[in-house]
DNA sequence: TAAAGGTGATGACAATTGTCATATTGGGCC
DNA sequence: GGCCCAATATGACAATTGTCATCACCTTTA
């Protein structure tokens, strides 16, 4: 019996994914997380073989997840299952130790066929991404990415240089770089292209 | 036995849906569709008692799905399950006759209840929106949230002018417009917000 | 210790953007 | 026809943004 932990904050499809996974004899979903840290500490009280998870969660994401797993040396193989394409999250994904990374644009009967598969030791990633995964490098330098990421909200130079302490000036600089290393004409573009990628 | 047709863009989260809804003895899952177009032939083929959709989709939305299934005076009842909060999309799903606006959020077994009151006649809205929904009105003309959704894309002012055919001092005017009404200090900020509201 | 490299700042200039007041145009409609 | 209105344009000006060269300070490292 393969024992399953699943995280995922959207009560809807956590409970219909809980269903999908109960339809198989081998498998028993022993518990569920709406959150990271949640799926944290219900993955140290209950036995468990798989961690499947979301990306994108509250308090802790399901990437942070892996990686606290990882740093305690948790036995449970952590898949994710998420809607992001983006080779920066598969990147930090498989650094963190993940064994799965599926997409929820998958057919439904591919899931429980990966979770045997990752149970038995293999390292699953989706077709789509295997390609352009080593692709791109993030460019972005931690300064340009928190620059950016204010600019994207619509903060104006003047309002991002006092949020984080740098002068207007070197704001300028720093996202005229992120927009030429990312070969965009402005900031808003290259915002974009920076959330494409899951630079930001 | 009540009919379900399910719409929903992500392949996995359609085939979850439909095991949660499967396993309850008195419905049944005639049908299932990734995009509103398929949904629409499918519809006509079957007989159906229950469409539901999600907003989001491919080739067609559910909430244009929506329209055109009360165009041709389809009976079944429509109802959207989605993540999007925005008062925006429930007026409009309102508009076009929807029985059901459901959020990913709420707990799965709330589904298949939810599901029977709207079969027997009933409008269901998630609580969350009750509120909100009534509150403020899309202020933006056509044009304006033409406009915005461009420069969101972080085109400039000359690019949006030329894909509309409208000078660049027009484009500058609507944006500035938008702005204000918005209360934005800029185009990012005013399609910002645009969005939020489910208005962009 | 000197060279090299990273980080942040400045100044200058052009381009773009935001704002506003004021045209122009082409319907509806009395 | 004459009037009103909405949609679109223009021009002018200030503010913001994008670009670039250069400088000042620290670390790191040879």
């Amino acid at each position: 019996m393969i024992k399953i932990l699943i995280a995922e904050d959207q009560s809807m499809v956590l409970g219909a994914l809980s269903a999908l996974l109960d339809l198989e004899d081998d498998f028993t979903v022993v518990a569920t997380a709406e959150n990271g840290e949640q799926a944290m500490s219900l993955a140290q009280q209950h036995d468990v073989d798989i961690v499947l998870t979301d990306i994108e969660m509250p308090k802790m994401t399901g990437i942070e997840l892996a990686q606290a797993l990882q740093r305690i040396n948790y036995t449970a193989k952590v898949m994710i299952l998420t809607t992001f394409t983006r080779s920066g999250y598969l990147r930090r994904a498989m650094d963190a130790g993940v064994k799965g990374y599926l997409l929820k644009d998958a057919p439904s009967d591919s899931l429980a066929q990966a979770v045997r598969q990752i149970h038995q030791g293999k390292v699953i990633v989706a077709p789509e991404l295997i390609t352009q995964a080593w692709g791109e490098v993030d460019p972005l330098t931690d300064k340009e990415r928190k620059v950016l990421r204010l600019a994207y909200e619509g903060k104006t130079t003047e309002q991002i240089s006092k949020a984080i302490y740098l002068s207007a000036g070197t704001v300028r600089n720093y996202l005229s770089e992120a927009s030429s290393k990312l070969g965009a004409a402005n900031r808003i573009e290259a915002a974009r292209i920076a959330k494409q990628n899951g630079w930001l």
